[in-house]
DNA sequence: GCACTAAAGTAAGCACTGCTTACATTAAAA
DNA sequence: TTTTAATGTAAGCAGTGCTTACTTTAGTGC
């Protein structure tokens, strides 16, 4: 009788980040269940709080690798700079990730991780490198030296292209609201609009 | 023995939308319960079910209730139209709005809600009713004839005033993304961004 | 005025969940 | 080799959404 067997799993707490992961993108937040990811685990279902102290902990850990996904996701495109790389571009990445997993992308700017998560955890780190990268591409491209400016782009394009992949997502662009324009025009709009700021003289020149 | 008191609640619909509606704007959509609701109005735990199919059915009237008020409180913007209202101060009202009732915002702009909502439901009758009333406002500040450029300027202005809300809300905007630029002015390049669009003629002379 | 029907309530149960407690096993350090 | 802390197990608690079967009531047609 093998008593040995397993009963240490070894690396129990990334096969919970990891199967839960696949089933938020999969099937979403609601879908993931603690018990189900301790059978699905072949352990207890007592076994995954020896690990995160709660659900909201694990899908925290779940948006940390959404971020590193999305992160991993844009690098590419920093080869690209030098050459045929546009600004709107990078934008589109961040649209694409948004619309290919939009059940993880929801998770990873769920309101109500965060505001428990704590500031150096691992998921801090993945935004922060996220951002860092765009930051930096955004930089280069707009050729932005001012340091206030760039934030305020930031801000301003993190705004627009969240919010329109969340309102696309939610199915919030209602038939009435984009009747006869192509969506192809529609997404021109949202990423001429997420990279227009550039700083006070050149918007007040403009308004 | 009083055997028929109040057997049949006789409003019991609404009570539950406005007891549903409290809890979401004081604690959010996770604290709503239906059992909890039944307690609170002095009806066995069934009851709600033969007004709403299901938790979700009240939780979108709980939004239907809360666009309803959003285009309460917008309303009083339209007579300042032909003083002294900028365009910016249309926004300022939705990110206010947003503000006061971040937990309610929430619900109102859930995914899961409206992918389920009916076409002509309450839901996009209010929605739409909001639309309707920001976009008179935009037409009309902006002065802007051609529809396409209004739908374009709608969706951009949506998604980054939308988007904004949420980040903040989810607190997102970390110190090292804004150290050092006042929030006044992270509100100032938002709204201007949110507004930037105006046709292709000016954006194209801009960039 | 009365039987009847449908709306709207009750009561109880099912399956499921997150989380906790008490206990068992194991790996690794002392 | 003993001890200790990490990690797993087993079982239970309180709570949830939703369903089913039954009961009461209001309103309508005769």
């Amino acid at each position: 009788m093998k008593k040995n067997d397993n009963y240490h799993h070894g690396n129990l707490r990334q096969a919970l980040i990891d199967a839960a992961f696949d089933v938020v993108v999969e099937l979403g937040r609601d879908a993931v269940s603690l018990r189900e990811l301790a059978n699905t685990l072949n352990v207890s279902r007592g076994a995954p709080y020896r690990h995160f102290p709660d659900k909201d902990s694990l899908l925290a850990a779940v948006a940390s690798k959404g971020f590193i996904l999305m992160s991993e996701t844009l690098e590419p495109l920093e080869s690209r700079l030098g050459t045929d790389l546009s600004v709107t571009e990078i934008g589109k990445a961040f649209l694409e990730f948004a619309e290919g997993k939009p059940l993880l992308f929801q998770v990873m700017f769920d309101p109500g991780l965060m505001l428990q998560a704590v500031p150096d955890s691992e998921f801090g780190e993945a935004l922060e490198a996220v951002y860092n990268r765009v930051s930096a591409l955004v930089k280069s491209r707009l050729q932005i030296e001012d340091e206030m400016q760039l934030k305020q782009q930031m801000v301003a394009m993190w705004s627009t292209l969240y919010g329109y992949a969340h309102l696309r997502h939610a199915e919030m662009l209602k038939p009435y609201m984009v009747a006869g324009v192509a969506k192809d025009e529609i997404e021109k709009a949202v990423l001429t609009t997420a990279f227009s700021w550039t700083g006070k003289s050149r918007i007040e020149k403009c308004v």
